[in-house]
DNA sequence: TCATAATTGATAGTAATACTATTATATTTG
DNA sequence: CAAATATAATAGTATTACTATCAATTATGA
């Protein structure tokens, strides 16, 4: 896919300081994106991510007011992508037939590529996004966090595949429901090849996951 | 249903000293139900749990290692009792359709009736197992705990389901996908519907998450 | 260029968590 | 009733997730 110098837009009720307005900030960014996925989110800490970038924890502090915080920036930055990018790769298509698989391609694949539209690695940020990104909203405060915006971005994305799932059938109840099974169960079901294999079937086929998901959203269309 | 006096047996690696072995032990297990529930995984703790029961964070401490492992505890009891309860509807019923769609039923629906078979409170139990269990899996541990047994009640319930669907098409290569998903679906899109709306569709009928994945599995065996 | 503001760094400190260790006191059991 | 076992009380540790303060550095704009 082509790419253009395009710039993704953070919510500024994301952040205390905007970390994409300095060199700090934008280390802050790509290194946490390393840490994050080296020690797994439980056991990263602000104090580790300073050591790393040689910066200070209060300096951090300012950027972001919890590495909870962070971890919603850093989803925040992924689904606004992801929506660039399933934008781009459909449009001009007409049938939804294509669009909707294509998007299903983005949604529930690993990136692979760092297109390096910026100081962001995306291969590794699509491994936290898959492996961390459900402990962005479950917690106790999801509520408050939910009013505030803090899943615009995701919920964006899943409405703008939902409206392709409502062109080809105006009449299906669930479209949300639908594309948010597939691309939660497609995160799950990496983890559990991962780790807990005995939940899922063990397959060397990179793709069959995706083949899933994309099989099982359009046979459910198609008796509807 | 008919309800027997059955004991849910769980493996002695999954705590330091039996709970079900005395009084305290029973208190700390259905307590910590009743706790859990109200302040959510994070915010509960030994210490409060010790003040609600008149007992030592200590003592606890004796039973069970850390509060990890006892939500790995009710997990465990948890999908051992699903188990039994899933073959016992399902028990003398010949077609495997009717097997399916009743071992759907009760994966995919919250536990609405108490029936008391112990100290444990099944509601509320089921609750934490839909907005709680998936932080038993997810973490930095997993490997280790996925080798010590702590998530084989939950495989074994995969593994009967999957039967059934392999019983309807031999042939389905991903058995275990698909009933996986469904059931952390079914649970996601609880909380989703509860906290998180727009990932949804919001939906008044409390039926509607269920029979959407019982749809959607026999949409998907039906296509294959 | 120099003063001022803004940013960052260093250090210290706090409250809470998730435990462990020790010892005293109950309670059970043989 | 003695011995073993279980529990309670208390204290203590390391870590986390921050906040606060102040000094040093860097940027900016008049």
């Amino acid at each position: 896919m082509e790419e253009l110098q395009i710039h993704i837009e953070i919510s500024a009720k994301l952040y205390k300081k905007d970390p994409d307005s300095s060199e700090l900030g934008r280390k802050i960014i790509s290194n946490s994106i390393i840490l994050i996925n080296e020690l797994g989110f439980e056991n990263f800490t602000f104090k580790k991510l300073g050591v790393l970038i040689s910066s200070n924890e209060s300096s951090i502090y300012r950027y972001f007011e919890s590495k909870h915080a962070l971890l919603i920036y850093l989803t925040s930055w992924y689904w606004s992508w992801m929506e660039y990018k399933v934008v781009f790769a459909t449009i001009n298509i007409d049938s939804p037939y294509d669009r909707l698989e294509k998007s299903l391609d983005f949604l529930t694949q690993p990136v692979e590529v760092d297109n390096s539209i910026s100081y962001v690695n995306e291969i590794l940020l699509s491994e936290i996004i898959f492996s961390e990104s459900l402990k962005a909203y479950h917690t106790t405060n999801v509520d408050v966090e939910y009013k505030k915006g803090c899943f615009n971005a995701y919920k964006k994305v899943i409405q703008r595949v939902s409206d392709i799932v409502l062109e080809i059938n105006p009449k299906f109840l669930y479209p949300h429901m639908l594309i948010s099974t597939v691309i939660e169960g497609a995160h799950q079901q990496k983890y559990f090849v991962e780790h807990l294999p005995s939940l899922t079937d063990l397959t060397q086929d990179k793709h069959a996951i995706s083949e899933f998901y994309k099989k099982m959203v359009f046979n459910f269309l198609k008796n509807e």
